[in-house]
DNA sequence: GCTATTCTTTTTGTACTACATATTTTGATT
DNA sequence: AATCAAAATATGTAGTACAAAAAGAATAGC
């Protein structure tokens, strides 16, 4: 818990905290905001390596090390060998990067399934804003698909159709958000199998109170759509 | 599809410009593959960095570029002079270092406010999984504090407010996530302040619901306290 | 005079060396 | 045996050198 590091703030104080870092931290701070300063757009050529190097006093060295670490959060990219571009931001690049159950504490796994289930609940509104008629008939032709013999196919279709639901938002972010945090649920549906048993509301039965129900019906069908996995929710919280 | 490369393993013949990938790129990937395959877990020692630069036939410069990339993603720390470790994982460390409003084009900034509803929408359930006598006390001595006067005051107030819910989820993760994305909202909000009005449901009602209504009358709720915010997302959809 | 080709320059990518500094370990002295 | 000092260790930083590729400049051909 406190091992989040709130008091940087007043860190100017702290003149040994602030040699504490190193000199490529601080070449990168100040890369930060020189491009912030300058008001650099996506696609701008950055100042070369020894311009940096010779600006700040420090070895082209520190200076490569910075540009790697702002490469590696998809800040910056570099054009062959012509020089280096801000790169088209893209909140999401670096957090795909550390996404890795194998290297994730359970606890956030579960904090991740919770966050899903939030978001899952919070369409509703933003669904019926969106949704057009185009919509509910490709949700059709995945809901025929659907085939409820195997549990394979069944992760299947909770994908397809979900995924659906989430493009249907029109945002991207989201979008891509959801995509991106869908290989953990894997994990969490293997933990989740032995309490698994579905839920009262089917695809089909969201679909049909999508086309001819209010917001508050599709709210409600999605809670107990969901119902399994709340459930499950509930039985680990005690622990 | 066909870009990553199964073939690192005779990459040894290969010469390394036949891929478009740096040296620091391929040491990048080859340490995480590394930690993975030999589990390390946090806290545990890393190789040296002249050991990996041997094991891996590149100059210590590239790894330290390797390693500093994955120091900037979180995945490792350093000791001082004592070795480098893996580091404890934190999913939203490094989507914290990204998230600048003023690098960030203005459609992420409406997707991201159109996820703020979304989980505002979405916290119903998992709130009245977990709320508690003591949550209602605090939140109640948070609405007591508002002030209808100032601009500035309803802001806090919304924060302050609106935090404490997400800190009653228990979800760590979810907590943090909305702190991160707090400050973008502040961009919107000021976009959005022509238009705004308040909602036909105040704090001190949403208390009152989540302290004797149902869940269905919290969303409900919820969803008209937020109006004036669907409203603007409605006003910017058209355009 | 204009286009195509070649040469030169520029800039990133990589390697190697050297040394500073802090931490741990080892060794020596009382 | 305990304390303090010195050595060993590993990261942090600086500097040089060169390769390779792309852009720009210069030259040759029509």
């Amino acid at each position: 818990m406190e091992k989040s590091k709130p008091n940087t703030k007043h860190l100017e104080f702290d003149l040994p905290k602030l040699h504490n870092l190193t000199m490529a931290d601080q070449v990168e701070l100040k890369l930060r905001e020189y491009f912030k300063k300058k008001a650099f757009k996506p696609g701008d050529l950055l100042p070369k390596e020894l311009e940096i190097a010779a600006a700040l006093g420090v070895s082209r060295n520190i200076v490569r090390e910075a540009l790697s670490r702002l490469k590696a959060l998809g800040l910056v990219e570099t054009k062959k060998k012509r020089g280096m571009i801000l790169a088209e931001p893209d909140i999401l690049g670096s957090f795909e990067k550390v996404l890795d159950p194998l290297i994730m504490p359970d606890s956030t796994l579960y904090d991740i399934f919770g966050l899903r289930l939030v978001l899952e609940m919070g369409l509703a509104d933003v669904l019926y804003m969106y949704k057009t008629e185009q919509d509910m008939q490709e949700l059709e032709k995945i809901v025929i698909k659907e085939k409820p013999d195997s549990e394979k196919f069944r992760i299947k279709n909770e994908i397809a159709f979900h995924g659906k639901l989430y493009a249907m938002t029109n945002n991207h972010t989201l979008m891509r958000f959801q995509s991106l945090l869908l290989p953990l649920f894997d994990y969490v549906v293997a933990f989740e199998k032995d309490h698994y048993k579905p839920g009262g509301v089917s695809h089909a039965d969201l679909l049909e109170i999508l086309r001819n129900g209010s917001v508050e019906d599709f709210r409600k069908g999605m809670r107990l759509h969901l119902e399994p996995h709340f459930a499950w929710l509930e039985h680990i919280k005690t622990k």
